[in-house]
DNA sequence: AATGAATGAGACTTCATTCAT
DNA sequence: AATGAATGAAGTCTCATTCAT
């Protein structure tokens, strides 16, 4: 995860002309970002560390990216792209739909705890905190979480369930864990995203 | 909710000498803090921000509270006192362990998505992005997360059942909620506190 | 000239609350301001200039004003007031309409090329350079402009006479001489006044 | 008019060993200059504006001139060499002193008003504003105005005229007008031409 | 001749805070 | 209790220029 190659998709968010040099260190600017985004969070960072970060100066900066929000939504960008392919390459060997759900649970929150920085800030980055970029992190978020409307849409369940109640509170919960979650002490995510995947099932009354 | 009177254990922490007066006006000062810090978060909101808000220079403010960091402490610290008192109150009159959960759900979740400005930054703020105020924000929080484990424990449940891996996940959809809650369209916070806590008990296998 | 009192006027467009306190800074600044963009220009100039010519951090100069082209047009604003006064009362005691016309070129070059830093802005500066600054700028050289319109139509010319020609050779002229006019050698602002005028009333063949 | 070779005289001030191939880019560089420094002035046009007129990277502008002061010389000189061309073959037919006065101002006003980029640079930009420039922006321009001094001692006039002072009147004139001419609305620049030859020449009260 | 990347200085502006009055 | 002014650090970003390839 966190991989340092530019997927041709951002390339396109870049400034224009960048990426066509093989040793552009465009993606090490992306990964620090990254990385300091989803510790610090979008204001809590400034172009300055980020730059710092790769041994740069902060004006070289914007031979890559045009300006501090362009590489927010390029590393918010890749984060959907990343967490959307570890979810998928967890469910795909699967049939079973609660075993999907839960490969999935356990992908997402192994991504946003511990794997992926490009995850972490799509989960850490709210788009209405920074107007400039909503539109795209909005247009990708909901990207992502259409996944999620599939993979709930394929549980066996009584009519007239609401799914769309339970992939919210499920999402919530999970995404939430970022604010509690210390990596040392309890629980795995591995453990929790079962956990919430089966109270999610049977609830609290019926234990497996 | 949400009232002007600034209690006691605020007085505490603003400037030394100030708020003895009975027209002190660092109660409004509060009021905007909260506002403010709720629809734009801390780092997202200045000092001129509240200042303006109630018709003060930026420098006026510093009468009243010592830093930023104070004023966000202040109202931090009344937020949890004012969700905690909505939950209680609301509990209070209840005995059934259920309902009073499903009491406590609906409490939350109107405080944080709809009533009280001061209960949203609780939810909204991250205690770690203001590290000056991070202790005493976490130690409040602690509090009323103790209000929930208190709740959870109260329900009959079978042995060996991991409340705490559900009051996680129930506080978890709840304030995550207010990152794509809209006012406007769907459900109330009322229905879907009630949603939540009917998944938590029963699972999507067993619908009421 | 280029004296240090802030007319109401020009309070209008600083920063809210400031030239309430008889001891504000603005009015040095203005008149800072008003060298430095004289001398070199508006992008010539920067905020750290003029904010060093007060003794001031550049920081410093936004509690006065809002923005660096605020600050362009509260110098610009005055220094069409300036003219417009030096023009104004250099003619009302003539009634001769050539003698106020002659009174007014007088009045204008010593404006722009000697006594008033301001003025020499108003000739010095382009609107379009500065689009934000552009509108307010283009009004108040029309209010000037209109004071010209008025001083031709005074004289009793042969019908048909294009005066806008006149006006515009006239003025241009005398605006130009910004461009070549040294004060050490030659002729002195008035004389030279004196010859634009007697030139565009009798031409050069038909001499005094 | 704005041919694109390059003169002989231009290649003296470009980076050495340029410019020697016959398919140099340089004279679109040149182009391009004069365009935007017309439009926009020196200071308000980047390197990077010019190089992208022509489809190239900022670096690569290195590759022909060595400095963007370079390249205003080299488009002020041909500014004024054009110009030159343009009056001289203008007066070049004609023998009366008056016709051939009133022909450069055509010419002059034409180049600085509507045909010529280079030209308009000459009147736009003022020399003491790219001090490293000014040295050879002055030398060109006294050149011209060498011309128009001649232009104006072949008038016959009554001993004792003040032929400087006309000259200086109706040049700035002339070149003031870039300040306010318009394409689209009211006079020609020839006809402007006239109009000020012709009050220059006779006066407002003696019309023709 | 041209490129992509980087430099380094400096641009305007914001902001929490201080302080004499 | 409040003000107007100032501070000082830091913010994002621009720009002419350089240089290895």
């Amino acid at each position: 995860m966190a991989t340092s190659r530019a997927s041709s998709v951002l390339a396109a968010r870049v400034t224009p002309g960048a990426s066509v040099h093989a040793n552009s260190r465009a993606p090490q600017l992306l990964d620090a970002a990254a990385q300091l985004f989803c510790r610090h969070g979008y204001e809590g960072t400034t172009v300055r560390d980020i730059a710092r970060a790769v041994g740069m100066l902060p004006g070289s900066l914007y031979c890559h990216f045009a300006t501090k929000e362009d590489l927010l939504v390029a590393v918010y960008l890749r984060g959907v792209e990343q967490i959307c392919a570890a979810v998928q390459s967890a469910v795909q060997p699967l049939t079973e739909p609660w075993a999907r759900l839960e490969a999935a649970c356990v992908a997402h929150l192994e991504s946003i705890l511990r794997d992926d920085a490009y995850a972490r800030v799509v989960v850490r980055v709210r788009p209405a905190d920074v107007p400039a970029a909503a539109g795209s992190m909005t247009v990708e978020r909901n990207r992502y979480e259409a996944m999620w409307s599939s993979l709930l849409a394929e549980l066996p369940l009584p009519p007239r369930t609401d799914r769309k109640a339970a992939r919210l509170m499920l999402l919530g919960a999970l995404n939430w864990s970022q604010n509690w979650y210390r990596p040392d002490g309890g629980a795995t995510p591995r453990k929790l995203a079962r956990q919430f995947t089966a109270l999610l099932r049977q609830g609290l009354e019926n234990p497996a």
